[in-house]
DNA sequence: GTCGAAGTTTGATGATTTTCGTAGTACGGT
DNA sequence: ACCGTACTACGAAAATCATCAAACTTCGAC
């Protein structure tokens, strides 16, 4: 089971975008994410939280559409899914990118 | 209490306004909102909830800093808050609304 | 094959949230 | 002054959510 449920995007819903998104340390990943314009290991984060912790988050916002998840040895490389997310809600990720710190 | 507190527009933070769409209910009441290009007294949009729920959802989006409420007579007229969050979030509101219902 | 690193699953807990009913306030009209 | 309308306040119940610890899985390296 190498690879994990995703959304398509058109079965991606506004309601659990905006949900995903409504969490602080969710937030902060996509921000980081979005800094990042290659993929990145949400386990290297440092927020301060337990690692089931962020499996909950990061599965959050994969099973809503907002990250894409793929398994790389031990660990998972998360990708913000930006182009889906534009073409459902253009303007949306950069406004919310593009909020002060 | 004629005038109700809402925050002003650099104390508005993008974690409540995020928290604020991420409701069912009040994402409808937004658009609502958004459709009209005049103030709407949400009290008369018929959506299946009861007055004190009402309450609570306008009060969580005035408090967000997403809708400005003002009282005009017994009811209560919102309006989105269009410029203030095009300011602070340029394109977010565009991409919630471009939505398929 | 064993070990450690990275992540998941499960179950529990505490906090937050949504919802409602009832009672109360504020306003406008008669 | 009274009445009806529109809304608010206050609990309280139910649902949801974020969080953690402990046990388990998976993979790569030695």
């Amino acid at each position: 089971m190498t690879t994990l449920p995703h959304p398509e995007r058109d079965e991606i819903r506004i309601e659990l975008v905006l949900q995903a998104l409504a969490d602080p340390v969710r937030l902060r990943i996509v921000r980081e994410l979005a800094a990042a314009d290659t993929g990145l290991q949400c386990g290297a984060m440092d927020l301060g939280i337990t690692k089931s912790t962020l499996t909950h988050h990061v599965r959050t916002l994969r099973e809503a559409g907002v990250v894409r998840v793929h398994p790389q040895g031990t660990a998972r490389i998360s990708t913000l899914r930006r182009d889906d997310l534009e073409a459902l809600y253009p303007g949306l990720l950069g406004g919310i990118l593009a909020a002060p710190r």
